[in-house]
DNA sequence: CTGATATTCACCCATAAGGATGAATATAGG
DNA sequence: CCTATATTCATCCTTATGGGTGAATATCAG
C-alpha cells in the first residue's frame, strides 16, 4: 500500500492543536516559544505536536541560531483532498442517482393518474 | 472547541484498512463477515474498525436478525473536506502572490535591460 | 567566561489504537 | 432442542499519543 503518507497527513490534521498550529501559521513563520504561547500546556508538548506535523511534512523547519522557524508546507493536503473529494463525488452521483430515480416515479405516478 | 466530530472523523480516516473499508463499502452494503473477508485480520479487529468508523458517523448499522449491514455516509467528509480545502486555498492564493512578485521582478529586470 | 534564552532529549504517566484469542449472545435452520 | 452462523464482549499484549518534569545542548548577549 501506498498509504503511509496519507496515514501521516490525517493523523496529524486529527488533532486540535495541530490543526490551530496550522492555522497560526498561515500569518506566517513562527518560532516554537511563539507557536506554545497561546496554549496552556508545555513548550515540550508543542515540540511533540510540530514533530508529528514534520513527520506529515505539513511543517518544515529552518533553523537560525537558536531559534527554529516553523513553516507550513500544504503539498501533502493535496492527496487528502483527493482521496476525501473522490468519496464524497461518489456519494454525490449516487445521491443525484437517487433523486432520479425518485423523479422518475414520481413522473411514472403522474402518469398513471392521468 | 467544536472539533470533535472533525478530530474523530479525520482519526477514522488515517488508517489504510479503514479506508479500504469505506473503499468497499462504495459498492453497497455489505456483513462485518463480508468486510473483513480481504483482509488478514481478525474479524474481531475489523469489528473494532467499524466501531471507530461509527463513532465518527461515517458508516451506519442496520441490524437484520443476526447479520449486521453497514453502509457508507459521506456527510462527515464535508466539515473535513472544508476544512483542508480552506487550508489548501489559503495556500494557493499565497503561491499566486509569489508568483506575481516573480513577475513584476521579472518586468523590473526587463525594463533595466532595455 | 557567565548567564539567559530556545529547543530538544530522556524519562515517566495515563489512555487509546491495533492486534489476537476465547467466551458470550443472538438468531437461523433443521 | 440442537447446531451452526454472525457479531460482540472481555481480556491481554504491544505500541503510540498526549501530557508532564528535569536535564542536556546550543546560541546569544554582556
Amino acid at each position: 500500500m501506498h498509504s503511509a503518507g496519507l496515514d501521516h497527513t490525517l493523523l496529524a490534521l486529527a488533532d486540535p492543536t495541530r490543526r490551530a498550529i496550522i492555522a497560526r501559521l498561515e500569518a506566517g513563520e513562527a518560532r516554537v516559544t511563539d507557536i506554545a504561547e497561546p496554549f496552556s500546556i508545555s513548550l515540550n508538548s508543542v515540540s511533540k505536536h510540530i514533530k508529528l506535523l514534520e513527520r506529515a511534512d505539513l511543517v518544515r523547519r529552518r533553523k537560525v541560531g537558536r531559534e527554529h522557524f516553523l513553516s507550513f508546507n500544504a503539498a501533502p493536503l493535496d492527496e487528502a483532498a483527493r482521496w476525501i473529494e473522490e468519496k464524497r463525488a461518489f456519494w454525490t452521483s449516487r445521491l443525484d442517482a437517487l433523486e432520479q430515480a425518485l423523479l422518475e416515479d414520481d413522473a411514472k405516478r403522474k402518469r398513471k393518474r392521468k
